[in-house]
DNA sequence: GACGAATTGGACAAGTCCGTCTAAAAATAT
DNA sequence: ATATTTTTAGACGGACTTGTCCAATTCGTC
């Protein structure tokens, strides 16, 4: 019993480096900044929810607001990242072009935007984008500004390989985003999730009003589009 | 220069009955919480803002807490109102729908998803809606419960017409409101406001994936529809 | 084992904010 | 005009936070 901390802290006893504790600072940071806001947050809850002394949040970050700042800059570089890693999974030549796209949106928002870094940043610029604007500058541009187009192009490859019928490919991009993070939105304000069999239902409905959409009307066969993509 | 009270706050020089002051006091109370979020509101501001000293913002609701309250009720009711105001004008007969539908889209955003109390409900919501949920409950109730199942009632009744093609009403109805909103959602975590030119435009685009999407595939024109609704 | 660096716990000043109280001023009703 | 109620400005206590300081302790490394 003696080598307890924290209750809602991984038992980390045997001591930690000072970059294991530099990170855990973070984490505890993401934690209380996510369901505080930054006014709300305190750094004695920081302190104690890293299982460090109030002094050593002082020593690394200096600041409240520099700790913030710290805190979002990590949660958007790995956001980015992961949504990179995910968009590189994109579909290009589908066996079975709904299921194929049902699995990538799936992947997508389980490992993008309904992760906890997703959801941290959503909300956390929701509440501090308007009065810290420069904060989430490098999330805007590296996010939305290079996901959206990154899938604008993956549609457009696909578009042009015969598989979807697309005029704007940007503005398809948005909607399909639009389309499959619909459910989702509004359990994540009250802090609940969807059951899975919901979550899975629900993509799917998107994906196949998206191919209602963007799907080709004229009868050209999957089978033509490999020819095209081979040309 | 005597007659004047504060540098926001439109000129209410000739005094207030009491019932407006309370107006006043919940008007800059939506004002103050919107921006600083409710740990960060502090009672002063509001009563600034308001035009009246902190006391009778106690005499009035008591509490910092009990004023919140006060001000998601009243917000979310006059947001509620408007909803089902502008779900009247639901286009039943459209003349030509796609300019029908974008025409109700507008409206709908503009004075519902829009306009200054959606997007109190929208940042509050998100921000506090975790840890108070009961004061939320009525918007939830209200506001998603209702206005979707209202809308889906309007599309199925379009459907029925021979307007659409549509097989669930609910999610058809949930998906417009995605589409519709979609371009909204990033400039106002920023505070910022699209032109309206933009605003038109992605409405357009979004009402035209839609009827991509539910529009009738069969050849039917509307005047069949006509004649099927008098039946 | 010993040394320098990092960490700890707690005390501390300064500031903020909530909610209460009071006496004076203003508004309202009679 | 007078009595009653509301409003105001300001002071106040209490609680909470931020960020600093410091002496004692622990850690990493030689």
């Amino acid at each position: 019993m003696f080598f307890m901390r924290s209750i809602n802290t991984p038992d980390t006893f045997p001591p930690r480096s000072h970059a294991a504790k530099r990170q855990s600072i973070l984490d505890a940071g993401a934690r209380v900044f996510y369901q505080e806001g930054f006014a709300g947050a305190n750094i004695d809850m920081i302190a104690a929810e890293a299982g460090v002394s109030r002094q050593t949040v002082y020593n690394n970050y200096g600041d409240k607001e520099k700790l913030f700042a710290a805190v979002v800059g990590e949660i958007t570089e790995r956001c980015n990242a992961r949504a990179f890693a995910v968009l590189g999974t994109f579909p290009d030549r589908p066996r079975n072009l709904e299921a194929d796209l049902v699995a990538f949106a799936l992947r997508f928002n389980s490992n993008c935007t309904c992760d906890r870094d997703g959801k941290f940043l959503r909300k956390l610029i929701q509440s501090e984008g308007a009065r810290h604007p420069e904060l989430f500058a490098s999330w805007r541009t590296e996010g939305p500004g290079k996901v959206w187009s990154a899938l604008a192009a993956r549609f457009a490859r696909l578009a042009f390989a015969g598989f979807l019928d697309v005029d704007d490919p940007d503005i398809a991009a948005r909607q399909f985003l639009a389309l499959i993070n619909m459910e989702l939105q509004l359990p994540a304000m009250f802090g609940e999730t969807l059951s899975e069999e919901d979550f899975v239902l629900s993509t799917r409905r998107a994906v196949r009003t998206f191919l209602r959409a963007y799907g080709r009307r004229d009868g050209l066969a999957p089978e033509m589009a490999e020819t095209a993509l081979q040309a």
